[in-house]
DNA sequence: CAAATAGTGTCTCTAAGACAATATCAC
DNA sequence: GTGATATTGTCTTAGAGACACTATTTG
């Protein structure tokens, strides 16, 4: 017999202890008001998906949507399939942020979990199916550092405001790690695990890898600055961010009719990078 | 009695299928070698902590130094434990670069690697007692992109080569990741984690928040350029070099000896960011 | 025409890259 | 002095930010 085959015959990993590995993911979406005059643009806001929790621990707080790893799959394909289960939609983009391994994270015993952040384009969010989840809701997101020095973190619903508060470790070593100093009644540590993923999500969308992503396929440049402006919280003058964007994007024939205004030409995304 | 602890003392995590969670660590020095004339400062080198597996799978296969999770600890202590453990040192910078979860990636069973890019000062290099493992080697890192667009990842030490061969994904999803082509006879994944290891590595030298660890307290501007352009692979003229980094050290009063030229004034890292 | 957005041109300032010139030590 | 690195200065160019101006549509 081949001593490797031997070998992995006799060997049993189940003699040692073993953690479970959840991921959970950072839906996010921009959300569009209904505009005060005919003529003006709606208002966009970066929006968050929560679902009530309907067992303990946590009964009837806000969490993220998330799940358990299954053998057989990565935990890209987990947090895939727990977003598909939640939201109904495939997201434009899921991008891992890194694990959560903090001993009494979970009260239920020995649960690491990876963070992700998925982005769910604005077509696709008003066709978005009843979830799973007994009670599924967009939040609007505000995460903004304050005089001191901390973070805090505004979620809002029509009838809800969850108010978490945060510092920034030292963190030498890489990823931006928090600490949650009021998790504004949110389950677990995912005031954290939002709080990394919005810090990441702000890094890709400087270097526009993840603009796109929240957009349908044609879009006008004004909804793209949009967009750069609502994720990022920050607004830039138009021209400038015309002559940034021309080489990520290429003209269509397309404009836009029936506003109050000129017409704009839609874009694509330019495909060879 | 309270719902949530008589719920809680009911619930049995261990009716559910879990994975094994490991931790694998890219340690990285930069090593010198002897000048060939008294003046000329020596070549530097980016170097890699690979272990000969003693063991069933790979036996004999060179692997990254690593262990699995235990209770108790965060991933990142348990990189650092198994860190300190293979090369008895404490790193400078500990990075997660993310998670490897591929069905199959190690033929023991189910078992998940959390990645991690640990930085060794060359200062303590010397130093280094003999390893844990029973025989653990540096090796040269090279990791260039050639004309079909495939990475060549290749590793040699005194007596041995390794040429590993790998693809880009796509990987519309923040972190790249790579597809063996040819393992190079390196251990399981493991010539994909080094790949994603030295590509976000990179990525944080460019914006200079990891080229200090890899030098001691005090530094000449020209060694904080030389670990940089080791690093990256690249060469930059010296004037533009100064400018950029005049920002990110302050000045000491003390200044090289004994080398066959002007010296050079010592310099560290500027505290307040 | 009025309100609002679409799109262009141009000025300034800063940072990066290239290159030349000078400074200073150990042998 | 010679060989090598240390350090400073300056020219050019690319890009970001600010701002003014023109274009076009719909009610």
């Amino acid at each position: 017999m081949d001593p490797e085959v031997e070998y992995l015959s006799g060997y049993r990993l189940e003699n040692y202890e073993r953690p479970s590995v959840a991921a959970d993911i950072v839906v996010l979406t921009i959300r569009t008001s209904k505009p005060e005059s005919f003529r003006k643009e709606p208002e966009s806001k970066l929006s968050l998906l929560l679902v009530r929790r309907g067992v303990h621990p946590y009964k009837d707080h806000w969490a993220l949507p998330g799940g358990f790893l299954r053998n057989g799959e990565t935990v890209e394909q987990c947090a895939l399939r727990e977003t598909q289960e939640e939201t109904s939609v495939t997201p434009a983009a899921l991008m891992n942020v890194g694990v959560f391994s903090e001993p009494g994270r979970d009260p239920r015993g020995w649960i690491i979990s990876n963070a992700f952040v998925s982005i769910v384009g604005s077509t696709e969010i008003g066709q978005r199916k009843k979830s799973d989840a007994s009670d599924a809701r967009w939040f609007d997101v505000s995460f903004e550092q304050d005089e001191k020095g901390e973070y805090r973190l505004t979620l809002t619903s029509e009838d809800e405001r969850l108010n978490a508060s945060l510092r920034k470790e030292k963190s030498r070593f890489g990823m931006t790690s928090f600490v949650i100093r009021d998790s504004g009644s949110l389950a677990f540590d995912h005031a954290a695990i939002i709080a990394r993923a919005l810090t990441a999500l702000r890094g890709r969308v400087r270097e526009f890898e993840l603009v796109f992503d929240f957009l349908p396929e044609k879009f006008t440049l004004t909804e793209l600055q949009t967009v750069q402006e609502t994720v990022m919280n920050v607004s830039v003058v138009p021209a400038n961010f015309r002559r940034k964007a021309a080489g990520l994007v290429e003209e269509t024939d397309e404009y836009t009719e029936g506003a109050g205004h000129r017409p704009a030409r839609l874009f694509r995304k330019k495909q060879i990078q």
